[in-house]
RNA sequence: GCGGGCAUGGCGGAAUGGCAGACGCACUAGGUUCAGGACCUAGUGAGAGCAAUCUCGUGGAGGUUCAACUCCUCCUGCCCGCACCA
């Protein structure tokens, strides 16, 4: 049996008799406990896969492999993400259909995944374009609609002058167009918007109830937003309409020199006098102009005008005057504040500037220098003189309650999600537009409305899908009244078929509903999600709102489908950038495979570093793999006609068997790599004692990390049955205690020497063997012994007078 | 500003409060080789010493403890997310 390692050879060879043998399938409801296992499925982009997709597949793969051996029912599937901009912003480019770009992207991708011995379920592979996937993506749109949750609303939407689409708040990343780096700016169009905002709370809220990363909730608790405070109404002098303003911190409503409204606000139009309406209608003429971004890098710079009118301070009745300023963000809190400049940052520049009242209400800061932004005792305020902020701001509210000028509140920041997308490569979304009845879904029956294959799917530059220029597709009937209608030619996000598509692996080929219930009660929830960080707040939370809806509609078992949620770090270059074509620094996982086998690369990925964190590739680390796994080849050709270990090498492939059930559940693959490692070192050393069952144990511990190699020597043991039809090992924790230990000796905390005793030592015996000791003397001699501790099988410690 | 996290050799990193630097890379010396490479052996935190051994050492300053990379307080620097959110 003794040849070279050579994966070029085994390889495919294995992979070939693992797909043919149907290793990977899983079983709907066995009765063996069930494993889902889901990584997030990629983007069949025209790049190919990148070797940061190598790492987490190759880890979630090991544990897959691993679960198996353990006796799990384990779904390890995938799928393709093919809706969407990269694509489509290709076949602008070359000319070559969107549809036709995927297929050949999915064959690049698929013979890449393939080649690197990934254990996937292939048999339940899914394509969110296919129209008999997105037929479902479609449902569930309806579903959203019917309930309410899908509204129209013509509103100021981001725009990418670039790619001609709006663009959601997560879309936007600096100001810019995530996709292409583009300025974004203002357009209002009407857009479909889905009512995320409703489930704002049940999001937070059950967060408690899974396991995910603690910056992972804190960011999606942070992106939600929520805050508690009070609505106040400031009536207006010579109108009946209220201001309403939001604000955390009502116990400074005394300190109120001036409310300032966003230049959007409804009620502005109507406050403008006279003698200000020109410069007030300049003012908000540019503001509009500005991009969010531009307002945002003005922010220093605080601008507003007066509008002439005033309202009234329901505290105490004062006269207050009526600003525009675009510091005012318009989405949020009604698009009002109430203006304290003694007591916020901001209100206190925009004071400065424009010489406003800065009024003291709350003692304890220098207010003639900064504002004073903190909790304090309250001043000038009238019957609340004296109360604490946090007295203040309940006893203010409940004033306000019984005047009916206030009431307590809560804010969020999320918003409700924009739907509507102005493109070709995407799910139509499923609506007829008739003059007599409005907007008019697409009857169940009628699904999916399939995306016509047309030649042109440029976009039109007018800010409409290019499905409108389709008119044979655009004319239809109304589903309700029969007349002449016309179909919305918007289409969804590429969000909308990720938001549900692992419940379509359980079920992906049934017509009559999006997945069996009776598969959905078996396999959810997921038992453990990885996918990467920058999806917290796009991805991640839409699919969990859209699993909650569907709970609340009885199609799903559970509120939350992911129970476990772990994230791998991002892969940079080896120059500690980010893989870019424009930078040539991109490695291409084939030529790793192609050099030194599939084995090196899932090995070396999981051994960069820990598995959350950005780490730069070296090419010379793939290099000391590849050695660890020809010393494997060599161990095993060299000692599998040893009949016994020995106790110390017993004792240490327990150990590492132990130490790779830790480590895999604590996610710590990069210590288990080294524990191979530090395995194969012993043995090197010891080859003689190292026996046949050992070298067997350890072949099927590595063969989750590493299956060709493990399974080609597997193969050469004699063995007829596939190593993965093996059993995973219990470490034997009476093995791998050793006989003897090494009792470190401290004398005040300090290392000063060493001794091999018997593993059961007793303390007394320890004390004996340690103190007769001579380098023990040295340290102790002329001094008082004030205490010995003693841990067993570790260490003594002599504390004396210093 | 708010939230989350990080700081250990030349580099990536390891250490349930108990031998700091496992494992890998790089490097040095020797062996092997026609050569390059590959491989084998030994060494490799800093300083002192022929050596045994000793001193210092995990961003900085304190603290808790017999014992601190690990726990607590403060500070500094860096990374990620959000951000005129009232």
């Amino acid at each position: 049996m003794i040849q070279e390692y050579n994966p070029q050879k085994i390889e495919p060879k294995w992979q070939k008799f693992w797909e043919e043998n149907g290793f990977y399938k899983a079983e709907d409801f066995s009765k063996k406990p069930k494993k889902y296992i889901l990584i997030e499925f990629p983007y069949p982009s025209g790049e190919g896969l990148h070797v940061g997709h190598a790492r987490s597949y190759s880890a979630l793969d090991a544990v897959s492999r691993k679960k198996r051996m353990e006796g799990f029912n384990v779904l390890f599937p995938i799928g393709w993400d093919a809706f969407g901009l990269p694509t489509e912003n290709y076949a602008i480019k070359t000319g070559i259909h969107p549809r036709i770009a995927t297929e050949k992207n999915v064959a690049n991708y698929k013979r890449q995944l393939k080649s690197l011995g990934l254990s996937f379920d292939w048999s339940r592979e899914i394509n969110t374009t296919d129209p008999g996937y997105y037929k479902w993506t479609q449902w569930i749109f309806l579903k959203l609609f019917e309930k309410g949750l899908a509204y129209q609303a013509e509103i100021p939407i981001n725009f990418c002058p670039a790619c001609k689409i709006g663009l959601a708040n997560e879309e936007v990343v600096g100001g810019k167009c995530e996709r292409c780096g583009t300025e974004v700016v203002k357009k209002t169009l009407k857009q479909w918007m889905i009512k995320i905002t409703k489930y704002a709370d049940r999001l937070i809220d059950d967060l408690k109830e899974v396991d995910y990363p603690e910056r992972v909730k804190a960011q999606q608790i942070n992106w939600i937003g929520k805050s508690y405070g009070t609505e106040i109404d400031f009536e207006l002098e010579n109108a009946e309409e209220r201001i309403k303003v939001f604000t955390t911190r009502t116990d400074t409503l005394f300190g109120v020199t001036a409310v300032v409204l966003a230049p959007e606000h409804p009620l502005v139009q109507k406050l403008i006098t006279k003698e200000n309406e020109e410069k007030i209608k300049e003012y908000i003429e540019s503001a509009k102009k500005k991009s969010d971004f531009e307002r945002e890098k003005l922010e220093k710079e605080k601008t507003g005008v007066f509008t002439g009118s005033y309202c009234v301070n329901p505290g105490n009745s004062e006269k207050v005057p009526i600003w525009v300023g675009d510091y005012v963000v318009a989405t949020y809190g009604g698009g009002a504040v109430m203006m304290v400049p003694a007591h916020d940052y901001r209100d206190f520049d925009f004071a400065k500037k424009y010489g406003l009242k800065i009024k003291e209400v709350v003692s304890g800061g220098a207010i003639s220098k900064e504002a004073f932004v903190d909790y304090g005792i309250l001043i000038n305020s009238g019957e609340f003189d004296g109360l604490k902020s946090e007295e203040a701001i309940e006893k203010i509210t409940k004033f306000l309650e019984k005047k009916g000028l206030g009431r307590k509140t809560i804010q969020y920041k999320l918003r409700d999600w924009i739907f509507s997308r102005q493109h070709y490569w995407g799910e139509p979304i499923p609506i007829i537009h008739c003059e007599k009845c409005g907007a008019v879904p697409v009857p169940e029956k009628d699904l999916p409305v399939e995306l016509p294959y047309v030649e042109k799917y440029q976009p039109t530059g007018t800010g409409e899908s290019p499905l409108f220029a389709i008119s044979e597709w655009v004319n239809t009937k109304c589903p309700k009244c029969q007349g002449s209608a016309k179909r919305e030619t918007d289409t969804m996000p590429n969000w909308a078929g990720s938001n549900w598509y692992y419940l379509r692996y359980l079920d992906p080929v049934n017509d009559k509903t999006l997945a069996d219930a009776k598969k959905m009660k078996y396999w959810m929830p997921i038992d453990w999600y990885n996918g990467g960080m920058e999806h917290t707040t796009l991805h991640l939370l839409y699919s969990r709102f859209i699993y909650k809806f569907l709970f609340d509609i009885g199609v799903v078992p559970q509120k939350e489908p992911y129970q476990k949620r772990t994230c791998h770090g991002i892969i940079l270059a080896a120059d500690g950038r980010k893989m870019s074509k424009s930078f040539g620094n991109v490695i291409n996982p084939d030529e790793i495979v192609q050099k030194y086998g599939a084995d090196t690369l899932r090995l070396y990925e999981m051994f960069l570093g820990p598995f959350d964190q950005a780490i730069a590739w070296n090419e010379d680390g793939v290099k000391g793999v590849y050695r660890f796994l020809e010393k494997v080849w060599n161990l095993v050709s060299e000692c599998s006609k040893n009949k016994e270990s020995n106790q110390k090498i017993s004792s240490a492939i327990n150990k590492l068997n132990k130490k790779i059930d830790e480590d895999l559940e604590a996610i710590k693959f990069n210590t288990i790599i080294s524990s191979f490692m530090e395995f194969v070192n012993l043995s090197q050393d010891n080859k003689k004692e190292v026996g046949r069952e050992t070298i067997e144990k350890f072949l099927i511990l590595l063969s989750p990390f590493a299956p060709h190699i493990a399974e080609e020597l597997w193969s050469q043991l004699g063995h007829k049955k596939s190593i993965f039809f093996g059993k995973w090992p219990k470490p034997d924790s009476k093995l791998i205690k050793e006989k003897t230990i090494t009792l470190i000796i401290q004398i005040n905390g300090k290392v000063r020497d060493k001794i091999e005793v018997a593993a059961d030592i007793s303390e007394d015996e320890a004390q004996r063997l340690t103190i007769s000791r001579e380098n023990v003397k040295k340290w102790t001699q002329g001094k008082e012994i004030k205490k010995i501790i003693f841990v067993p099988n570790k260490l003594i410690n002599i504390v004396v007078n210093s």
